[in-house]
RNA sequence: CGGGGUGUAGCGCAGCCUGGUAGCGCGCUUCGUUCGGGACGAAGAGGUCGUGAGUUCAAAUCUCGCCACCCCGACCA
């Protein structure tokens, strides 16, 4: 390709509205262009990078088996209710009417669709197992997009759904498809992590995330430096013992008035009791029923362990007017003793003797409170926020440490709760109909692309992994008006093209400056000059982005040694990670 | 949705407080000199100042409404 006649507006100035590394420097190269918030344009040579990844996911897709299809991205209302998703969606989905006032929506993901496929076409065992995918424009109206491709409303999708006849052959497709990944990112040249993580919205009981470790991630990874265990905090768990103390003593609790206390840290200091011995009370909203949770002084409540607890699609903190109706008081005098409903207590609580908590009655306190004796948790359960230090749950050898992610790739096991409530039956060998047993498996195509940004780029610009560049090699004649330059700056790149190596010919009359600054920017891991200079020597230049120094290589030997770098570079991008 | 901020040429910004000819740098066009890490000179092109009302002889500037975008919090690939 040359530069002169490819469409590719590169910016010296960073445009004000990137935050992230990966927003600016896509920006910058000319590699996308914001159409409205949250929605790109991706201009030729972000398409080219787009593709790569595309091709890397296709590639091991089919190496695993699974078989690619497309699925509409308009979707009609009446499946989603059979899945009792249509409600639960909210605002995520775009809805609207066709001529016919009929209502459809914009698919924020495809389980309905492909459960429909499947129950349809897939009626025996025999042609079990299968696994669907395809690559495709998911759209869903994100609260906040942010970041450039990192969080946008239209995004590109890999979803891939595996229908099989047993449990156990679900869990072997599962693992496939963890295979897969791990070979999908680490040929994208990425540092990266699974994890295991929260079910959220998706629902189903196992599942992992592939988190590309970088500083700007969204999310926090915790994990055990001494075994395996890898978490996002949201499922991170740590250490605790499931015995309840069993007091055999009268209450023993006392009253005191605590002016200005409104929360744990000042009820510690006020009182002279330390944090860990008192409890946190929080009233939450479960559909409309208020509950009371309770974890140690010191700890914070994990939301989303929470809502597993409760089961149930909607969780809110109660709001200041609840609480008072609840208990008689506001947020900071509260605790669970008078409260009449249901209470939901962290395993500490049942360890903690003669704690700290609010009387319900503004500013009071009660000392010396005891579970079982002053009031009764209705159950017990792991629903605290678990943080760096804690100690590893899985081996219980060392305390975690923590690292942000940006996830990029999550799987599940999903269990026939789909094919269940969308009633998707084969008959298994003895003809009886058996609901399936799914998993479904999803990739960040764009954000994929911003992750690896992320990770590798310098001040120059971005530096990517050959396997996934939007050009392998950058010519960079650099004085078009020399005869010689530019005659052999051309031989060069028409024998590239010959080799099949996807080279960027910088062919316009700028000054050296100019072209290297460009390529850099744009992060071309090979890039080849040929100056006056070095032709007096019968050489050419070769320079690798991520290093340093310039080589010279005799014209003789120019494509061979091209050849050799481009494929170590593929070399490394297949074994790292 | 709540809180904070920004809208002036393709990009980055100044001008606004204190109303009176719309400016600077980069990029773009032409010519010349340069030419191995963002050259220099000369001459140009390019703007309904986000938008709608209002105040005024006069509004980028003051007032009110609306819209868009960005950042911080609840979602998720």
């Amino acid at each position: 390709m040359k530069i002169s006649t490819f469409l590719m507006p590169m910016l010296r100035d960073t445009p004000s509205e990137a935050e992230v590394i990966s927003h600016q420097l896509m920006l910058r190269s000319g590699m996308i262009k914001k159409l409205s918030s949250g929605v790109f344009t991706y201009l030729p040579l972000g398409y080219r990078v787009l593709r790569k990844i595309e091709n890397i996911v296709r590639e091991e897709m089919n190496r695993a088996g699974a078989i690619e299809l497309h699925m509409p991205v308009m979707q009609p209302k009446e499946i989603w209710e059979e899945s009792g998703r249509w409600d639960q969606m909210g605002h995520l989905m775009v809805r609207f009417k066709d001529r016919n006032q009929r209502w459809f929506c914009l698919g924020p993901t495809h389980e309905e669709v492909i459960t429909q496929i499947a129950s349809h076409h897939l009626q025996s065992y025999k042609q079990l197992p299968v696994n669907l995918y395809q690559i495709q424009t998911k759209f869903r109206d994100e609260i906040r997009p942010r970041f450039g491709l990192m969080r946008s409303r239209e995004f590109l999708m890999k979803d891939a759904y595996s229908f099989d006849a047993t449990s156990k052959a679900a869990k072997e497709s599962y693992e496939n498809m963890f295979q897969s990944y791990t070979r999908i990112f680490q040929r994208c040249g990425l540092g990266f992590r699974a994890v295991e993580a929260q079910t959220g919205n998706i629902g189903g009981s196992l599942s992992q995330e592939f988190q590309v470790l970088a500083n700007s991630g969204e999310d926090e990874i915790l994990s055990c430096p001494s075994c395996t265990y890898a978490a996002n905090v949201e499922k991170a768990e740590t250490l605790f013992s499931e015995e309840i103390q069993k007091f055999n003593f009268k209450s023993r609790k006392k009253k005191v008035h605590t002016p200005g206390v409104r929360s744990v840290k000042d009820g510690a200091s006020f009182l002279k009791i330390p944090e860990p011995k008192h409890y946190k009370t929080l009233f939450y909203k479960a559909y409309d029923k208020t509950v009371c949770v309770l974890v140690k002084g010191d700890r914070q409540i994990n939301e989303s362990k929470l809502q597993q607890v409760l089961n149930c699609a909607s969780l809110m903190l109660a709001t200041e007017a609840d609480v008072i109706k609840a208990v008689g008081a506001p947020p900071g005098s509260t605790g669970p003793i008078g409260f009449e409903g249901e209470i939901y207590a962290d395993w500490d609580i049942a360890q903690m003797e003669d704690a700290v908590c609010g009387a319900n009655e503004l500013e009071h306190h009660f000392t010396h409170v005891n579970q079982g004796i002053d009031f009764k948790v209705t159950m017990f359960c792991d629903i605290k926020l678990v943080k760096a230090g804690d100690v590893c749950g899985r081996c219980g050898k060392s305390p975690l440490s923590s690292h942000r992610g940006i996830e990029v790739g999550h799987i599940f096991y999903l269990g026939d709760k789909y094919s269940k409530s969308m009633k998707a039956t084969f008959l298994d060998p003895s003809g009886k109909p058996t609901y399936f047993e799914m998993g479904c498996y999803g990739i960040g195509v764009g954000r994929t692309m911003a992750s690896a940004i992320e990770q590798n780029h310098d001040e120059n610009g971005i530096i990517w992994p050959i396997s996934i560049a939007p050009f392998e090699v950058a010519l960079a004649p650099l004085n078009m008006n020399d005869e010689n330059v530019s005659q052999c700056a051309f031989e060069l790149y028409q024998k590239l093209l010959d080799q099949n190596i996807e080279v960027i010919f910088h062919d316009k009359d700028d000054r050296a400056g100019v072209k290297f600054k460009d390529i850099d920017l744009m992060g071309i891991p090979i890039r080849v000059t040929v100056g006056s200079r070095g032709l007096a020597n019968h050489t050419i230049g070769i320079k690798l982005r991520h290093e340093k120094e310039e080589k010279e290589v005799s014209l003789d030997q120019a494509l061979l040694e091209i050849i050799k770098l481009r494929d170590e570079l593929f070399k490394k991008t297949h074994s790292s990670a």
